[in-house]
DNA sequence: AGGATAGCCTGCGGGC
DNA sequence: TGCCCGCAGGCTATCC
């Protein structure tokens, strides 16, 4: 569910807490969430998790969250479908202990006194940890399979990756190799926004269609970043608050109800085996 | 090699 | 009340 508004809000909701702060030590409670590029770990798990650096920055790119340590060791967080991000004050859980699915919790310090926990909690555990020896490796053996970040996608790079794929555009949309971002919720309304069927091919969009489609994708976008993310089951962003994204939408998750522009019936079916909610009469 | 498909995993809501 | 089933969905592996 997290995709690019609910990244980024948490990318930017950490950042005060997280940058500069130094990693003092790392609990890693359930291994199979953390993968290691080959080579990085061999002087200790926590080491490649960050343990003794000091965060330096935290990016994003499409869905994936990147934490850069100074001396250039690099992981990556991707919340998946249930993941969270979040900095939580204190020096540790209360009274019951950690809250399930816990999987890795990083302490940190501020000129050597303790400063909260950075904590990653995962019940589906289609999310992980990817820890990489470099930013550069990151980039380069991870970053490079995405396609553009979808927040800035102009028409003409859009067109250009579309142009390429005989596939219906729903699911091009989704393949983070095309453009890197959108998930089910944002490219349904991106879709409807740009009057757009979803079972069109995606190389069949002239170029006035895909300057429609980037205009509205990056609109959905900002919009959702604007209001802190979309919180449906178990989002939240990384001081734990919830969004509101949610009560923008204008399809996802309104299958059988009124076009907020038409009134016709908004149609529910499996494209790409994907729950899409359109609007047959304004996306033709 | 692009494209379709299965599988991963847990929580929750609906139906009986 | 309680159980079972289906669904949700990002991404990887696998097959065609």
């Amino acid at each position: 569910m997290p995709e690019l508004p609910e990244v980024e809000t948490v990318r930017r909701t950490l950042q005060p807490h997280v940058a500069g702060a130094r990693v003092s030590s790392v609990r890693l409670a359930r291994a199979d969430v953390c993968v290691f590029e080959a080579g990085v770990g061999r002087s200790g798990r926590p080491a490649a998790l960050l343990a003794g650096g000091r965060v330096e920055s935290l990016e994003r790119a499409g869905k994936q969250l990147a934490l850069l340590a100074h001396d250039g060791r690099a992981l990556v967080v991707h919340l998946g479908m249930s993941g969270s991000l979040r900095f939580e004050p204190g020096p540790g859980p209360g009274s019951g202990g950690e809250p399930p699915h816990t999987h890795v919790v990083w302490s940190l310090e501020r000129e050597g006194a303790p400063a909260g926990r950075l904590v990653f909690r995962d019940p589906r555990r289609f999310g992980g940890v990817w820890a990489y020896g470099s930013a550069e490796r990151l980039r380069s053996a991870r970053w490079s399979a995405l396609g553009p970040d979808a927040i800035t996608i102009d028409g003409a790079t859009l067109g250009a990756r579309l142009g390429r794929t005989r596939r219906w555009i729903k699911p091009a949309l989704l393949d983070q190799g095309v453009l890197a971002g959108l998930g089910n919720i944002y490219a349904d309304e991106a879709l409807f926004r740009a009057g757009i069927d979803p079972r069109r091919r995606a190389d069949s969009l002239d170029a006035g269609a895909c300057e429609a489609l980037a205009g509205a994708i990056r609109a959905v976008l900002e919009e959702g970043v604007l209001a802190g993310g979309a919180s449906l089951r178990d989002y939240v962003d990384g001081n734990g608050r919830r969004g509101r994204s949610q009560e923008r939408f204008r399809v996802y998750g309104r299958g059988g109800e009124p076009c907020v522009v038409c009134g016709s019936e908004l149609c529910s079916a499996s494209i790409g085996q994907r729950t899409t909610v359109w609007c047959v009469r304004c996306q033709a």
